[in-house]
DNA sequence: CAAAATTAAATTGGGCACAATGTAAATCAC
DNA sequence: GTGATTTACATTGTGCCCAATTTAATTTTG
């Protein structure tokens, strides 16, 4: 007993090659979102506010947060570096003062310019057929609706 | 210009699927981890202690490093921590100082029993096949295995 | 309308990740 | 065998994540 047991071991951990992967993948970006002088969470957030349109209604800062399955804790201070780095501007909606509304800047979009070729880079980084890719992240986003669907403990 | 762009579009990101599913599966575990007071990074680092066996040759600060994909920042005040909690030693080598050994305690093994549940309840609340899962975990693991065979930016 | 409940962000605090640097011990090179 | 490297961890500092709490504004209820 208390001793090497096959249902513990490292690799059959399913979360272990999600959380490796991902590690993995992300030190891939760092050095092209440097270049940008963005993190990796920064950079999604971009993606967000810069999906929304410049003509659109601006984001919330609730709206980042269920894109991106962040909540405010891990959102302000990051918007906040955001800020004062002058990608975007934070402002209160003037008929409902609870609101935080997230304004990209002229830097901020002159920055997605710079972005467009960020995906096709690590692509080719990557070194792996984007078919094969396509379809892991079908299925990527598929188990996570099933998550999201479901009870954390059914 | 300026404007919505399919390539930076945030459901086109294979990371953000990674990302996303990654913290989701992640957020599953922590129920189950707390009632063995574990956060989810401190419970790779005993899997990795555990699979290495009672008589076994105890494991270094490097080889879990090596294992888990993680450095010393990281390691040390997380081992640290669970030395605090009994459930580890923290020994220096005699014959080589600069190496730091790590013993499970007695604590640390029968912790061990406690988790040996956690991988079935854990995919039983996913509500997922788990060939499916074992599919995914095939295929992360085989892009993980490129990623690491391959420089950072070919 | 006033009290209670809800909502949106912000704040606080603990614990990862990771880059960069520091420190000491062991090894190598001459 | 001594100086230069290398190795193994530790430390420092920045930036996520997340839980829990707080604050302020809005909405709901009686």
């Amino acid at each position: 007993m208390a001793q090497k047991d096959p249902v513990l071991a490292l690799d059959n951990q399913i979360c272990f090659a999600l959380y490796a992967l991902n590690r993995a993948v992300t030190a891939r970006y760092r050095p092209l979102l440097a270049e940008l002088e963005l993190t990796y969470p920064q950079y999604l957030v971009m993606l967000v506010l810069w999906e929304q349109g410049a003509g659109a209604e601006s984001a919330r800062v609730s709206d980042v947060g269920a894109r991106l399955r962040l909540d405010s804790g891990t959102l302000t201070p990051l918007l906040k570096r955001l800020e004062e780095r002058g990608l975007l501007l934070r402002q209160r909606q003037a008929d409902d003062e609870r609101v935080v509304r997230l304004l990209p800047t002229e830097a901020g979009w002159q920055l997605q310019e710079k972005a467009r070729q960020v995906p096709a880079r690590l692509m080719c980084g990557l070194g792996v057929e984007p078919q094969r890719l396509m379809a892991l992240q079908q299925e990527l986003r598929s188990l996570l609706a099933v998550l999201e669907g479901s009870a954390p403990s059914d």
